[in-house]
DNA sequence: GAGTGGTCTAGACCACAGG
DNA sequence: CTGTGGTCTAGACCACTCC
């Protein structure tokens, strides 16, 4: 988990956050890189590839790696980041409310999105996110119990991400988003400060395991003044 | 550019998107793809990894890669597809209007967004897309000059894209998606088939070729309830 | 223990950029 | 020509799963 080439993925990724390595600037050589880290072609390559990948850098055959020049807070782009951490990316002024915490039954709803039978239980969690002092996203999230016994109001104005990976050791493989766009709901209206929108974004968020087990569907709703949702994306060769 | 792996990746691919390699089930083992390929390790490791990247595949330690159950239409998600492959994957029925074609002198949101100076000249591209005899789409496109130099009413009927990539033999690197859900504008109403809706989803999509210089801008304005957007997000670990 | 994927190494040859 | 990244190879050791 802390392999040679994460640490190098890691440093570099730090030193392009905070300002250290320059926009635009050419990055270091991958033989220079070697020296550095002690490590093999491979090992540095392995780390320039997942930087390439995530947009960080783009490499030039013959030249070098160029450093991309991305909006810090577009970062990290499309990618699981809960709310918690994006709260913390944005400088605070966040609030979450626990409007909702209970084991329910699957109606049909859950059966379809959350792939579990009629006999298994469903935690729902409805939470509200307040940024800069305004209600602006629902969330509603799904868990099967199979896979998390206990929840409490706590862990849910927390991070539940983290109780989940740290807590529970569950290791979330992938997540696959569908974002569209309805007309809100009465509960929308009811929870978040609407002013004069009728429709919302709503990001339909199917969570994996590492071993691809559905274990998590959340459908997160946004005002949608307020939304934004930012991809990088790469031609595939 | 047909080098092994992405050879090994493409066939790959190809027998999942066709059903020749059955989903939930597990893929070959390394060692069989490379007796299969007559290549080494790591040149199917390569391919597995694009492979698990772009979400086709989870690789298991210990066990083996497991062929993910995805919606094929949704594929490929948040990619760089253009309206042109995406209305083939959807059967035609769609139609492609060119509502203006003209060389412009940048104004200042040009500046802002191509990255071009007040003496560069900027082709600028209007288009309706109708999907099944409806109105839905509608692009604006923004190329400076000095990468394209002649543009004509029929290479925007057909793709722009193609006419890029192949006869100018540009090389696109990778874009940025900003996605925002914005009151509609008047030429949205004039040019779409509207109904009851006043909101609109803005795609912004800038486009860099590989040695970084952006390339493009376009707009894309999509009409609310028929907009759908996939993304497909993998924790880095 | 046998078989799987995950990491790391050392070396080779190629393609491309730039002086 | 040198230095860069791109591909490919062969071999090693480790961690994990399943029987």
């Amino acid at each position: 988990m802390a392999s040679k080439y994460m640490k190098i993925y890691n440093e570099i990724v730090s030193e392009i956050q905070n300002g250290n390595i320059e926009p635009r600037s050419m990055l270091k050589s991958e033989s220079e890189l070697m020296q550095e880290y002690s490590v093999s072609r491979d090992t540095v390559r392995k780390a320039l590839n997942l930087l390439e990948r995530d947009g960080y850098i783009q490499r030039l055959q013959g030249k070098g790696s160029i450093v991309l020049d991305i909006n810090k807070f577009d970062f990290p782009v499309s990618g699981l980041t809960s709310f918690k951490e994006l709260s913390e990316r944005m400088g605070g002024r966040t609030r979450t409310y626990v409007k909702e915490l209970a084991l329910v039954k699957p109606n049909d709803f859950l059966m379809k999105h959350l792939n579990v039978s009629k006999d298994d239980e469903v935690w729902k969690v409805v939470r509200v996110r307040e940024i800069g002092g305004k209600k602006i996203i629902l969330d509603k999230d799904y868990f099967n119990r199979k896979f998390v016994p206990a929840l409490t109001r706590e862990i849910c104005e927390d991070s539940i991400y983290e109780y989940i990976e740290n807590k529970l050791g569950l290791k979330i493989g992938y997540a696959k988003k569908v974002i569209t766009v309805q007309k809100a709901s009465e509960e929308d209206i009811k929870y978040l400060d609407f002013d004069k929108f009728d429709m919302i974004v709503v990001v339909k968020n199917y969570v994996y395991l590492e071993d691809t087990t559905l274990f998590q569907y959340t459908e997160s709703r946004h005002r949608p003044d307020k939304f934004r949702f930012v991809d990088f994306a790469r031609r595939s060769r």
